[in-house]
DNA sequence: CTGTTAGCGCGTTCAG
DNA sequence: CTGAACGCGCTAACAG
C-alpha cells in the first residue's frame, strides 16, 4: 500500500519527487538533496534514493525547478533560414558552444519576417532564456524599433542577454553586445589582390545598401581602389540580390551591354559569384583567362565551382560560438557589463578564378 | 503606496501577474482571463488591464504556467549536424512546420555521438518536450538498445511523442512513429534509368551496410538489374564513406586498376558523386561521353556541377515537416494510438551526366 | 462578471 | 544528517 497514489491508468502519468521518496521512504527533502547532490546527505539514503529513482524511471519537471529558482540555462538564436550555406555555419557554430556549455538550444527561423522576430524575442522572455542571439540584417524604421527596444529591454529585465551578429546596434537604450566581422578588412584585402594582379577595371555585383553587410564590403573596395590611386567608376557599381540567379542575370546584362568595360568581377556573395561565373560560362567567357572573379564569404560551394574561387574566408562557425561564449561570460560575471564589441577577422583565401592582367 | 513591492532596485526583478493586478485593480485571476482572453471579462476591467499589461511590459512566465497545466508546446529534433545540405532542408522543415503550428523548436546537434543524443532525450523529458524528432542513422548494441528503450519509454509517459526519421524503430517496445523515404524506389529508378540508357556494368560506390539507407538503396540496384535481366558483378559494389574524398579516391583507384569495366557509375550520394566527378575530370574522363554518373539527394550542389547532376530526388524539407505534423495529430488526436509509419517518395531528377550507350 | 484560494512539482529554510 | 512547511507565478475551480 501507499504504492498506489495514481488512480487513472492513463500514461500522462508523470512522476514526482513524492513518488520516489515514498519509494525510498524518505522524504521529499532528501530526494531533492541526493538529487542535487549539493548537500550533505548519508551514503546509505542516497543509495536507496537513487535506487527508486532508477527504478521508477524518475526525471524532475524543469518547470517545476525553473519555478523553485533553478533554471535550466537556455540559448536562443533566430536567422533567416538554416538551409544557407553561412547561416548554417553560425548555426552550428551556436548549437556546439551552447551544447558544450550545458546550455539548451532553442532555434527560430524568420525567412526575414521582423514580426516573427520580434515575436519569437517575445516569447523567450516568457521563456527565461539566458541569451538571444539574432543573426543577420535588419531593416530599422521607427515604429519597429520602438517595439524592439522595448522587448529588448524586457529581456533584459528577465537578465536575457540580447548578442546582435551582423547586425548594428538600434540604440544605446537596447542593452546588446554585438559580434561581427570584418567586412570592411575581407573586401579591402581581394580587392587589393585584383589590384596587385593588374586589373584596375572591376565590375561590382553588390547587395542593397541596407544591408551593413554591403556598406562594409563596398566600403573596402573603394578603400583599396584609392590605396592604389584608381578612381573609382561609380557606373562599375551595381546594386541587386545577393541571389546566384542575380548573379547570372546581372552579369549577362553586363556582357550584352558592357563588355569590354571591365576586366575583373567583385561578386559580394559566393553565391552571386556562382551566377556570375554561370553567365560567363554560358557566353563563353573563360574565367580566369578572360575576366576574373572573385566572391565573398567562402562557403562550400567555393571550392566546388570550376574554376575554385578566390573568396574572402568568413568565419562563420567562430561568429556563433562568440556569440553563446559572450553571452555567457557576461551573465556569469566573468566580463564586465556593458555594451561589448566583437570584430572577428576575415582573410582572403586564393584559388584559381583571378588571372594576372598583361598589359 | 503598494506599489513598491520590490526593495532592491538590480534588474532580474520580472514582474508577476501580481504586480499587473495591483496596477489594474483588479485580481489576479482577472488579469489571468484576460491574457487567456477564455473567459468572459468586462470590456473595461480588460482595457485596464491592458492598459497595465502594456505599461508594465509584462510577460508571463512559461514555467509558472507550465507548472499550473498549461504548457508551452515544444517540439525538439536531433541530427549529426546542421551543416550538410540534406540535414540542413530536414531542419528547415522541422522548424517551419513546428513554428507555423505555434511550437518552440529545439535543436541539438550529436556529431554521431548517441550518448549526446541519449542525454538530450532525457533533457527533453525534463522538459516535457511534446514531440522528440530524430533524423539519421543509429548504430545498435544490447546496452545502448536497453538505454534507448528506457528513455522512450518515459519520454511516452510524460506524453512525449517520439518521431524516428530514415532510422528503424529499435523494438516493439518503443512507442514511436517512424517517417521515412523511399530509398529502395530510388535507386530502382535510377538504375532503371541508366539500364534503359544501356548501361550495364554499373560501378555501384556505396555506403557502409551499417546504414539502412544504404541497405536499401543498394537493393534497389539489384532489383533494377534483375528486372533488367543483368546479373550483378558483386566485384562492382564497394563500400565506403559518404565523403567527397572517399568519392574521388575510390573513383581514382578504379580508373587506374579497373578501368573498362564499367561504363557508368551510381555513387550512393551526390557528394560522393562530386568527389568521384572531380577524379573523372582530372583523369581526364569526360561525364557523360565516356562514363555516365549519377547520384542520389538532389542537394543543390547537385546542379552546380558540370555536368549537372542527374540524381534522385528525396523530399528531405517534407521529411522534417512530416515529422512534426505526424506528431502533433497524434498528440491531439487527430491520428490514432498506435505505431505510424510514413514513406515519402522519391523520384529521379534527369539532368546531363548520363549518356545513351551506343553499342 | 469578479475575487479567493488551492494546488502544480520542486528547492529551501528552519527545526529536530 | 533528515523531515515539515513555505513559496516560486500561474491557472482553475468555487464562491460571490
Amino acid at each position: 500500500m501507499g504504492t498506489e497514489r495514481r488512480s487513472r491508468g492513463t500514461h500522462e502519468a508523470a512522476l514526482t519527487i513524492r513518488d520516489v521518496a515514498e519509494r525510498a521512504e524518505v522524504s521529499v527533502a532528501t530526494v531533492s538533496r541526493v538529487l542535487a547532490g549539493n548537500y550533505p546527505v548519508a551514503a546509505k539514503t542516497r543509495q536507496r534514493v537513487m535506487r527508486a529513482v532508477r527504478e521508477l524511471n524518475y526525471v524532475v519537471n524543469t518547470h517545476a525547478r525553473a519555478l523553485a529558482g533553478v533554471r535550466t540555462e537556455t540559448v536562443a538564436f533566430v536567422l533567416n533560414d538554416v538551409r544557407g550555406p553561412s547561416f548554417s555555419a553560425a548555426a552550428y557554430g551556436v548549437e556546439r558552444e551552447a551544447n558544450q556549455r550545458g546550455r539548451l538550444c532553442l532555434i527560430c527561423t524568420t525567412e526575414g519576417d521582423q514580426e516573427r522576430e520580434l515575436a519569437f524575442m517575445q516569447l523567450m522572455r516568457e521563456q527565461q532564456a539566458s541569451a538571444v542571439i539574432l543573426i543577420g540584417g535588419v531593416r530599422d524604421d521607427e515604429q519597429y524599433r520602438e517595439r524592439y527596444t522595448e522587448i529588448a529591454q524586457g529581456l533584459h529585465a528577465v537578465g536575457s542577454r540580447l548578442v546582435l551578429c551582423g547586425r548594428p546596434s538600434l540604440g544605446a537604450d537596447v542593452p546588446a553586445t554585438t559580434v561581427e566581422y570584418d567586412n570592411e578588412g575581407g573586401a579591402y584585402a581581394i580587392t587589393t589582390n585584383l589590384l596587385a594582379n593588374g586589373h584596375r577595371r572591376i565590375l561590382y555585383l553588390g547587395g542593397m545598401l541596407e544591408h551593413t553587410t554591403s556598406v562594409g564590403r563596398l566600403l573596402g573596395y573603394h578603400r583599396a581602389l584609392a590605396d592604389f590611386g584608381v578612381a573609382p567608376d561609380p557606373t562599375l557599381i551595381e546594386h541587386g540580390e545577393f541571389t546566384r540567379v542575380s548573379g547570372y542575370e546581372r552579369t549577362r546584362a553586363w556582357l550584352q551591354q558592357g563588355a569590354g568595360r571591365f576586366t575583373a568581377i567583385f561578386a559580394e556573395t559566393d553565391m552571386v559569384a556562382a551566377g556570375a561565373l554561370a553567365a560567363l560560362e554560358d557566353a563563353g567567357v573563360r574565367v580566369p583567362d578572360d575576366i576574373s572573379l572573385v566572391g565573398y564569404d567562402d562557403i562550400e560551394l567555393a571550392s566546388d565551382l570550376r574554376p575554385r574561387l578566390t573568396t574572402v574566408h568568413v568565419p562563420y562557425e567562430e561568429l556563433g560560438r562568440t556569440a553563446v561564449r559572450l553571452a555567457i561570460d557576461l551573465k556569469e560575471g566573468r566580463s564586465r557589463e556593458g555594451d561589448q564589441h566583437v570584430v572577428l577577422g576575415t582573410h582572403v583565401v586564393v584559388r584559381q578564378s583571378v588571372a594576372r592582367l598583361h598589359h
